[in-house]
DNA sequence: TTGCTAAACGGGACATGGTTCCGTATCGTC
DNA sequence: GACGATACGGAACCATGTCCCGTTTAGCAA
């Protein structure tokens, strides 16, 4: 499906120089205008960052769902290989799903306006929520599949609903004194202890 | 400030009747598109539901958010008034607080929109965000206060961080079937129970 | 090196939606 | 009935997402 399936023999084109350049340019000066203006900035600032038109954003990202994914996609990883390691470190199962929707949250609030965008229900933005929940949701499973074996939270609350909740929960978080989303998060995951 | 302070109280001309028609108007056709569209349809759309033109809108509502207070206004003091009531009927506070949520839940995931628009930054919201809070905050409070005074739950959350979380949850609840916003509310509330 | 073609580009054109302005119509009063 | 203030409607303006089309350029081969 992507241009790496060349195996087969024949030359599936690699692009062009300047294409892969500019490819590198948009994600870099991407990356910059999100931190300065949030997910949502218009196209034309990141193209005007650039130094591109716009056109050559589309024709790399289609969707502002590819961009976003394009630039946050080491950081996603990273988040999805913390699931294991921290189940491994922590001292109960618990306390590892504490910690990594720690890690979650942190990611989110950082990122002016993602989890608004990922909560959006906006067509555009399936692929990011296809990204997100395909890439996290297996790993929050496993982590709370294994509290609830350890007998410490209830296990009727099915991983992609809980995700979705602490997202919503970070939305607008930030420069805001009045509201800690990772207390908030920190709250929603103590309701699923059991007493014990 | 506003044209209630014509001198010492004095009639201060009352609007004119088509004015007066016109509100009126507006308020229906607003109620009834923000069934069909949200609470964030064009105005150009509320404007022609209520045939009239779209200054005439913001004649009467200066901003959106003048325009969505007006329309829900009855419901928000319902929602106000039945805090106390609840406290009276309840078996302990914290099962009034829970009902209570509940009623707060309710009331917006049934409104296309609201809960995210109450979440915006944007500052034309701040009036929207403002008379939420004036109206709602109290009644929270007293209910956190009576079930903090019953060791019932923690008393280190300010209603307003509270139901600013419940909000959040709330957005994008409809017609979602892997999302249950007042489970996840109730989760929420859950995690400020302290062991008994 | 030079010439050719497909890939890639840029920026202008179009669509949508919020907001404001201005000439006109209407209300309420004298 | 006339007049001034109030209110109205819709066109105009601006911002932004999206798409199109004429032009440029990389990569290749003669």
């Amino acid at each position: 499906m992507n241009d790496s399936d060349r195996g087969a023999g024949r030359a599936a084109r690699p692009k062009r120089a300047d294409a892969r350049r500019n490819e590198k340019t948009l994600l870099d000066a991407a990356a910059a205008v999100f931190v300065a203006s949030g997910v949502d900035a218009p196209v034309r600032d990141i193209a005007a960052k650039a130094g591109v038109g716009t056109a050559t954003i589309y024709r790399h990202f289609p969707t502002r769902a590819d961009l976003i994914i394009a630039v946050y996609r080491h950081q996603v990883e990273a988040c999805a290989e913390a699931g294991p390691a921290l189940l491994e470190t922590s001292a109960t199962p618990y306390a590892a799903l504490e910690r990594w929707i720690g890690l979650f949250v942190d990611f989110l609030v950082t990122k002016h306006g993602l989890a608004a965008v990922l909560r959006s229900d906006d067509a555009g933005f399936d692929a990011l929520h296809a990204y997100f929940l395909d890439r996290l949701v297996p790993v929050c499973t496993r982590l709370l599949d294994a509290a609830a074996a350890a007998g410490e939270i209830r296990s009727d609350i099915p991983a992609i609903e809980l995700m979705r909740g602490v997202g919503n929960l970070c939305i607008g978080a930030e420069d805001d004194p009045h509201y800690d989303a990772r207390r908030l998060a920190g709250l929603l995951i103590a309701g699923l202890r059991l007493p014990r």
